[in-house]
DNA sequence: GTTGAGCGTT
């Protein structure tokens, strides 16, 4: 049936149990240790990671949490999703994503150009592609995230009556 | 002390 969906495709909803968790709405002072804290109740962890933003080098307010054992994610998504962490109410889900953005690769990434005729020439994509790197991975404008990019702020002397009128007078075409 | 729903390297 018609499926409208966003570029996370269904799995935005319906994520499939992970021992990756995703934690979001954090404060921006919780830190992977504070995370670890809460979390290491539930199991033992096999890393923390507070996503930053590239430029503020800030946190952006969510986090993923990697269980060692699938159990262990299961119950601290029950428990932990909707507690309150450092004043703020967070929400705990499967991650959807694995890993962070794959480095740029500097291998070949699959079939050599000249497909020897026929379906079947198609070699398998190399192994750095098959480990959990998945479709969101890539760069690419869908994926993008362009609020931060698209900061045009015009530069203040652009900006109406910031230069009075008076001052603009000052300026003399010399016309000859 | 930027507030909200989201998914990734500082």
């Amino acid at each position: 049936y018609g499926k409208k969906e966003g570029k996370l495709g269904s799995q935005n909803a319906n994520p499939d149990p992970n021992t990756c968790l995703g934690v979001f709405g954090l404060s921006l002072y919780t830190t992977e240790r504070d995370l670890r804290e809460v979390f290491s109740r539930y199991g033992p962890l096999a890393g923390v990671n507070v996503v930053y933003d590239q430029r503020t080098g800030r946190s952006r307010g969510f986090a993923f949490v990697y269980f060692e054992r699938l159990e262990d994610a299961k119950e601290a998504m029950e428990r932990a999703n909707g507690m309150e962490l450092d004043g703020r109410r967070i929400r705990v889900d499967y991650s959807i994503t694995k890993r962070p953005h794959t480095p740029t690769p500097g291998i070949y990434m699959g079939r050599p150009t000249h497909s020897g005729g026929g379906g079947g020439g198609g070699r398998r994509r190399d192994s750095y592609y098959d480990r959990g790197y998945d479709k969101y991975d890539r760069y690419d404008d869908r994926d993008y995230d362009y609020r931060y990019s698209r900061r045009r702020s015009p530069s203040p002397y652009y900006s109406r009556g910031y230069r009075s009128r008076s001052r603009s007078r000052s300026y003399s075409p010399r016309k000859y």
